[in-house]
DNA sequence: TATTGTTATACTCTATAACTATA
DNA sequence: TATAGTTATAGAGTATAACAATA
């Protein structure tokens, strides 16, 4: 007879935890006003100024119309700008305002506390083995962490 | 001066790697023909035979509405049956039909893949601290690997 | 009057397709 | 004609509120 098999639950209670990392976040900067989307996006922009939404859309793995709303409610919010490119004024140019470099900043207190908070039943030991093996496996699957995924790789379908 | 502080990038790659773990089952699921929401309510109605919608509702911390379409979905594919609680007809009483029991089944071997694949990068000790690491957080966050998480304890705000 | 489940409805997120302007 | 961005629209997921049946 074969033994009843313990299911793996690894990969389950990792789907879990990172939607409650997600979600604890979300609070975390709710009063920032952003989305984590959002948020995500400003951190993007950050990165390399003058990004045009079509390679933001190619960063994102999403589509351009989906690009036009994330840049919308941030520059309505005064955080980013769009200015078009002289040399070809169909490009948009996104930059951080001087707004939007504050905002930076209370994200990334979110993102200490959101961390200290999800990483706190570990002790010292623990906590650093933690980091190493997720950055690992961060790494060998292509993630990046200011991409937000909402629940993943559409493209195909919603898979929620 | 202050030097520039390494953002903390765990809680942010773990959301990522919790969306990645979560696109995966959903892709490996798609021939079974359920979503990882119903499939997670496939497997809790599995381990509590007889639950009611409304227990369920509370299990997966959502609401009587919501537990409907769900069920809907699943009484329609034949996976589940509702049966009106003889003592009090109000309830309905939820089970697993001889057919889900076979999904169940397909359910297993998908995690199992899902597992397989997400831990893919890692040896086998490494991957022996990583689940247990992971275990020893979803444990203390208080989480349930069934309940699927669309992303996070909505409840205040779609934070997405 | 309180509770279980259902239906009607609305809102958010995100994608596809059609359109405008620039090249 | 090809590309960047926008608008219109639609669909999936999920919530709130009104409702029907039962207690």
């Amino acid at each position: 007879m074969t033994s009843p098999r313990r299911p793996p639950r690894t990969g389950f209670l990792l789907s879990q935890l990172g939607a409650f990392a997600s979600a604890r976040f979300g609070e975390l900067i709710k009063p920032v006003g952003l989305t984590p989307a959002a948020a995500g996006v400003l951190r993007i922009i950050a990165r390399e100024p003058g990004l045009s939404q079509r390679a933001l859309a190619t960063r994102l793995g999403s589509v351009p119309s989906r690009v036009v709303v994330l840049v919308d409610s941030l520059e309505a919010a005064g955080h980013v700008s769009r200015t078009r490119d002289p040399a070809d004024r169909r490009h948009h140019r996104l930059d951080v305002t001087e707004a939007g470099r504050q905002v930076l900043g209370a994200l990334r207190t979110a993102a200490e506390t959101q961390n200290a908070d999800v990483l706190a039943p570990l002790d010292a030991a623990e906590r650093e083995t933690f980091t190493a093996l997720v950055s690992k496996l961060a790494a060998a699957h292509g993630l990046d962490p200011d991409v937000h995924a909402g629940y993943g790789v559409r493209q195909s379908r919603p898979e929620n």
